[in-house]
RNA sequence: GCGAAAGUGGCGGAAUUGGCAGACGCACCAGACUUAGGAUCUGGCGGGGUAACCCAUGGGGGUUCGAGUCCCCCCUUUCGCACCA
């Protein structure tokens, strides 16, 4: 296909014989030119469809939903988002190819604060620049040629949408999962926003590294996650489709801890001092007990004591730096006696009560029993300070007496009054039963999951449909009020509070109880709201009286594949784990879990640093696709590693797999006539090279079928295309001289395209044309692959001397030991290797090799 | 500190079960063709050696007829967690 004189496609249906005629006419004519393909075929697609929709149920199909994680519309795709669409695109395409119904959705993450950000800076509102911005990408995604059922498209900052999640929240409200509390939360002074504890890493916002978030005392909404903990953690056990690594991420961020609460009393009073522990076996080692700086008995202390007030003091402001700058871990222990003690309820043992800058108050009670002997911090506070330090552990095993501190619970308790003698194990739980019967404590699982934070002081959000009413206090927004309408004009100021608060029509409502004068909630809902269930709006997404129907959600999930970065693995993903959960509570779902399988894509790096503006190293997709094409941008993106590891983007590398993609172009350009005519023939008896091309073929579809269905190394699918199509390349002499019949030639060519489809699916359109092939490539069978021709007749086995290789010999493929045997020791570089040397052993592998054992 | 993953030519990577280390591609070199091109085609390309051969998968040990792959110790890098009682 020429530069000039080209007539669209779309215009004209494909005539058969154009480009060989070309090819004829003027060899040099016949180049690749993905630009003009590419635009071909976006048309021809954009027009079709239904190419890319999924199919009712009653199709009858195996369903297959194939997620790639939605994308914040910032305007542009990066990188990563180019590597993760085609890996999600190309699996999509094969399962199409493989007769699923499948359902392969896109939409837009679109609240969030750049757009208010950029509505500050250019003074446009932001819908109109979250619009705008979607717009661009979506053609960005139509220039890749990524297969979406554009029908079924989510915008998360429509009211379509955001209506959903206010009907959610009055749910959670109504069964007490949503909920208001004053607490101590992250805030962000560069968002001018509350965050998520999710949001705050090392310290820092998760938007701006360099910002360090502050606590600060709010009343806030919450959804109640923790009331899932338990059943978010053993979930994890059976996501066996999710990889380790995230599943160790989420444990560690639950946090399970199992143990007992036991009140110790403080001296000459009846209060009590609640301490967690999750060795209560050691009770009788505590000889101290450490209080947080903020825990409520210290106030007391502090109020008549200046002294010690200072000092405390001191260690707030010490911990909540440290808290800020994330050093947390890195604070030196130190503390202050207090001069009061506690009681022991065990034993009556009395012992001193310490404030400690290493214990947290919002962690267990905010108190712990010291027991230095056999805990690493507890050693060394007492150490540091000369606090008693007592032995009540021994190893099970007896023996020498293990240097302190001795932390193993593989132990028999010792000094410990009438529990002498009994395992750590067997004594928490005896100490557990004891404490509950005597009411002086009771086991008890703490978490290190807190409570989501939801309520954001920003505007771009969804406002959150709660009416605070003088007479009636909290009021749900009713029903068939929803939508709680975002007000579209609005000043985006820099101003503190709540932007929603400065507009008197939001504000002022009526009250839907007493009808009086009430003032509407003014902070939005976190955008991790959005991203938590939008999958389920993909299948209804329609839909005005419910989120979804619950007979669609049944047929479609749990979503088959989900693909996305890994650095979701805590935030979005514990989320939507949680909300699944709440729907099926609600009767919506069935579900537990809302994908079986999950994968996480490496990220895209440039000489070995991460994409990003500051070290201006960023490679713009669009340069890519202009330069290269899509198919090669996208065929790289799989090529070049692994998905599941790091990608190092060279620029060297797309171009070889362009000039790639344009040798297979102008081999089925050049056979497609003689493939043309050996359409519906059969092939018969194949021999010499026909045989040796028909083989290649099968076993090259053997291994990108059997890539797909597990292991997904799609770089070594690509190099397997790619030697296939250097065989052909290297038989085309006897491929011109028609050795080949044309009925194999079809064949050939044909299984070329259909392999090539799931990565390069512009030029598999095409070609598959060019081959006079009808209806879409998508929507043809996935080629099978005969194991008989697949099967080699002779191979080559290597011959070793020693583990040594000595040389290789060909035999024929089922040859047995002794052929196998005898071929090697005819071998003249075997027989020169072995003169003179006693054979002690020889290993046969067959199929495998040889291996002679000589001395 | 704890946990996980990784370490292979100049580069990206391959070797799925212990069986020819370096597939495929990039870069580079040589050649062909040529209205010279960032096009296409052919060949070469881990290191040493004229060669027979020898050496080589972060380092050291081990198991084995045979180890990139399994085991032990160590080093480096990346990621996650980190006063969680």
């Amino acid at each position: 296909m020429g530069r000039r004189g080209a007539v669209s496609a779309a215009e004209s249906p494909a005539s058969p014989h154009r480009l060989h005629l070309k090819l004829m006419a003027d060899e040099k004519e016949f180049r690749y030119d993905p630009a003009e393909i590419e635009t071909k075929w976006q048309q021809r697609w954009a027009a079709d469809p239904a190419l890319y929709a999924a199919e009712p149920a009653a199709s009858g199909k195996p369903k297959y939903y194939v997620l790639e994680m939605l994308p914040y519309p910032s305007g542009q795709l990066h990188m990563g988002h180019v590597r993760n669409y085609s890996i999600g695109d190309a699996l999509a395409r094969h399962m199409w190819m493989r007769g699923y119904n499948v359902l392969h959705p896109m939409g837009w993450d679109a609240f969030g604060l750049p757009a208010e950000n950029a509505a500050l800076k250019n003074n446009t509102p932001p819908r109109d620049w979250t619009l705008a911005n979607i717009a661009a990408m979506k053609r960005q995604m139509q220039r890749l040629g990524l297969g979406y059922d554009w029908a079924t498209e989510v915008t998360t900052c429509l009211p379509d949408y955001y209506r959903w999640n206010q009907w959610f929240f009055l749910r959670m409200y109504e069964k007490g999962l949503a909920y208001r509390k004053k607490s101590k939360v992250n805030w962000c002074p560069e968002c001018a926003t509350v965050l998520a504890n999710e949001q705050v890493i090392d310290g820092r916002c998760w938007r701006h590294e360099d910002t360090i978030v502050e606590q600060r005392d709010l009343v806030q909404w919450f959804f109640r996650i923790t009331e899932y903990a338990d059943e978010l953690l053993e979930g994890l056990d059976k996501l066996d489709g999710w990889p380790e690594k995230v599943r160790t991420m989420q444990r560690n961020w639950i946090g399970r801890s199992e143990g007992t609460e036991v009140d110790f009393s403080l001296e000459g009073s009846g209060e009590k001092i609640r301490v967690f522990t999750t060795r209560v076996d050691t009770i009788f080692g505590a000889t101290s007990v450490q209080l947080a700086p903020e825990h409520a008995l210290v106030a007391n202390f502090t109020a008549s004591d200046a002294v010690l007030r200072a000092q405390v003091d001191e260690m707030i402001a010490e911990q909540k730096k440290a808290r800020e700058t994330g050093d947390i871990g890195a604070i030196e222990k130190h503390g202050v006696a207090t001069g009061k003690f506690a009681i022991n309820p065990y034993n009556g043992e009395k012992v001193p009560i310490w404030v400690a800058n290493y214990i947290l108050a919002d962690y267990g009670t905010g108190a712990i029993m010291s027991v230095p002997a056999h805990d690493e911090r507890d050693f060394e506070f007492a150490t540091k300070y000369g606090i008693e330090i007592r032995r009540v552990i021994a190893p099970a095993a007896g023996g020498e007496e293990p240097e302190l501190p001795f932390v193993s619970e593989e132990g028999v308790l010792v000094n410990s009054g009438e529990y002498d003698g009994l395992s750590c194990e067997a004594a928490q739980k005896k100490l557990q039963e004891i404490a509950a019967s005597g009411v002086f404590g009771e086991a008890k699982v703490t978490f290190r999951l807190k409570d989501w934070g939801v309520s954001r002081q920003r505007y771009w959000g969804t406002p959150i449909p709660m009416i605070h009413c003088e007479k009636d206090g909290m009021v749900p927004v009713p029903d068939d009020q929803l939508p709680v309408l975002l007000p579209e004009q609005i000043e985006i100021t820099q101003q503190g509070g709540s932007p929603l608060g400065r507009v008197p029509e939001f504000v002022n409502v009526e009250c839907p109880k007493c009808g009086g004068a009430a003032k509407r909630e003014t902070d939005t809902m976190d955008t991790f709201v959005d991203s938590s269930w939008y999958f389920y709006r993909y299948i209804d997404a329609k839909n005005s009286t419910a989120p979804f129907g619950r007979e669609l959600a049944g047929y479609w999930f749990p979503i088959d594949q989900y693909i996305g970065g890994v650095e979701h693995a805590i935030l979005h993903l514990i989320y939507s784990r949680f909300w699944t959960r709440v729907m099926r509570d609600l009767g919506l779902t069935k579900n537990n879990e809302p994908a079986e399988r999950l994968f996480t894509q490496g990220m895209v790096i440039k000489d070995g640093a991460k994409m990003s503006k500051s070290k201006g190293n960023v490679v713009s997709p669009d340069d890519m696709v202009a330069r290269y094409g899509a198919d090669a941008t996208r065929m790289y993106a799989l090529f070049a590693a692994p998905p599941d590891r790091d990608l190092d983007w060279q620029e060297d590398g797309v171009a070889g797999v362009s000039r790639f993609l344009g040798r297979v172009w102008r081999l089925v350009a050049k056979h497609a006539e003689a493939a043309r005519a050996g359409r519906g023939q059969s092939i018969e008896a194949p021999q010499g090279v026909t045989l040796k091309l028909l083989r290649k073929m099968h076993q090259t579809t053997a291994k990108i079928t059997q890539d797909f269905e597990g292991r997904w190394h799609f770089n070594t699918c690509v190099a397997a295309i790619m030697m296939l199509v250097n065989e052909l390349q290297g038989a085309d002499a006897e491929l011109s001289a028609g050795e080949v019949p044309p009925a194999a030639m079809h064949e050939l060519l044909r299984t070329l395209v259909l392999l090539l489809a799931p990565f390069a699916p512009f030029v598999a359109a095409e070609l598959w044309e060019e081959l006079g092939e009808e209806g879409a490539v998508l929507r043809a069978a996935w080629p099978v692959s005969d194991p008989e021709l697949a099967k080699e007749d002779e191979i080559e086995v290597p011959v070793q001397a020693n583990g040594k290789l000595v040389t290789v010999v060909r035999v024929e493929s089922g040859a047995d030991q002794e052929t196998l045997k005898k071929a090697a020791m005819a071998d003249s570089k075997v027989q020169s290797r072995i003169e003179g040397k006693t054979i002690i052993k020889v290993i046969v592998v067959p199929g495998k090799l040889v291996n002679l054992v000589v001395r």
